[in-house]
DNA sequence: GTAAAAACTTGATCTATATCAAGACACCAA
DNA sequence: TTGGTGTCTTGATATAGATCAAGTTTTTAC
C-alpha cells in the first residue's frame, strides 16, 4: 500500500513540489481501490465520482455506437484514469471505462480535490499542469486520426510502443486506431516481416 | 476599438467575474491586432508569441504532411486562436495559423499573460476553465473521427452549423472533416436533395 | 484437465471514399 | 471588362480497408 502513495506523490511531484504538510492533506484524501478484470468502473450515464491513480491494472476508455465499440484510450500502471469531462461538470458521461485485468491503486473524489484546493491551493497548479499535458496528448491523436493512414497508425504505435500489444488485447488496439481487428491483425503480420 | 474590449470582457466573464480594477489591468496588456486576407499568422518552426481574441475575421489552424493540409479548427468572430500547445510550452509549433478573411481583434504575449497572473491570481482560473473547455471539445472532435462515417461528419456540421459553409470554403471544411472536396461536394448535392 | 468461449488469423469479396480528369463557375487584379 | 487563377462540380476509375466466413489458437471456467 506504502508505494501506492510513493508512486501518487512522485507523479504529482513531476508538476509541482510539495512539503510534507502539504503531501499528508493529499494523501489522506485519497483512498485505495480494486477492481477484477473486466468490470465496468463508470458507465454511459452515470456521473464520475472519482479521479483515479492507477498504481498497477490496466484501463481502457470506450463509447459504443451502432453496436460497435470505439477505445478512446488506456491507463497503464503509474497514469490516471476517469471519465475526465464528466467528472470536471458532474454531468453525465457518454463514454465509459472498464478494467481489462486487475486493477488497483487510489482515487480522489470529486468534492475532496474541491475541498483540497482550498486546504492546498498548489494543488490547482498540478491540476492546471496535468490538464495541459492531456490536451497536448489529444492534439496529437486528432492529427493523427486526421492526416495518417491505418498503416501508418499501426506502424507509429509499434515504434512508439512495442510493448503495448503484449498488454491490451489486438482487438481494442484496432479500435483506438479507428481500423478493424482483421486490418490490425494484417498489419502485424506485414510488419513482422 | 471599444467594442473589442467589451467583447473580450464579456468573455472572459463567461468564466469569472470581474472588478473594475482587475479589467484594467487585464485590458492593458492585450494589444489590437489586424490582419489581411490569407495571411500566415504563425508557421511551423516558429514558437507562439501571443493567444489572440478574435473580434471580427476568420482564422484557420492546419498542418501539412505529403503536401496536403489537414484543418484542425476555425476560429469566428468573438474566439480564441493561437497554436495553443507551442504557446503553453513555449516550444516550436508543428502547425500553423493563417487567416481566411481580413482578421482583427486584441492579443496577450506570453510574458504579460504570466505576469498578469500574478497582478490577477482570478485569470489563472479563466485559463484552467477554457482549457477545461477546450478539452471537452476535443473529446467530441476525436469521437467523430473516430466513430462518424463521412456522410455522418458532414451532417453533423450541418446541422450543428450550417451557416459555416457561408463562410469557410468548402474545402477547408472537407479537410477538416477528414474527406476530400470532391466527397464533400458530393454530400453536399445529396444533402441539398 | 478438458470443454466452451473468446481472440486471432487468413482468404474472398464488397464498398465507401480517394484519385484522376475535365468542364463550369466565381472572384480578383489590371 | 476581361483574362486568369483558384474553387467547385461531376463523372470514371482505383483502392484501402471493411465485411463476411471459416479455421486456428489462446484463455477461461468448472
Amino acid at each position: 500500500m506504502e508505494e501506492v502513495y510513493t508512486g501518487l506523490r512522485k507523479s504529482i511531484e513531476q508538476y509541482i513540489s510539495l512539503n510534507e504538510e502539504e503531501w499528508q492533506q493529499i494523501r489522506t484524501c485519497w483512498k485505495p481501490f480494486h477492481y477484477h478484470k473486466n468490470t465496468v468502473i463508470t458507465s454511459v450515464g452515470q456521473v464520475e465520482k472519482y479521479f483515479y491513480y492507477v498504481h498497477e491494472g490496466l484501463i481502457r476508455g470506450f463509447f459504443e455506437k451502432n453496436g460497435t465499440e470505439h477505445n478512446m484510450g488506456f491507463t497503464y500502471n503509474g497514469e490516471y484514469s476517469g471519465v475526465y469531462d464528466s467528472f470536471i461538470f458532474q454531468r453525465p458521461s457518454d463514454w465509459s471505462l472498464e478494467t481489462l485485468a486487475d486493477s488497483s491503486g487510489v482515487r480522489i473524489s470529486y468534492h475532496q480535490l474541491e475541498m483540497l484546493y482550498s486546504k492546498v491551493p498548489i494543488l490547482k497548479e498540478w491540476t492546471f499542469r496535468f490538464n495541459r499535458q492531456v490536451m497536448f496528448g489529444l492534439g496529437i491523436f486528432i492529427r493523427s486520426l486526421l492526416a495518417d493512414s491505418a498503416e501508418e497508425k499501426f506502424e507509429r504505435l509499434m515504434s512508439q510502443s512495442p510493448h503495448i500489444i503484449q498488454i491490451v488485447p489486438q482487438k481494442h488496439l484496432a479500435s483506438y486506431l479507428g481500423m478493424t481487428p482483421e486490418t490490425f491483425s494484417r498489419m502485424r503480420k506485414k510488419w513482422a516481416q
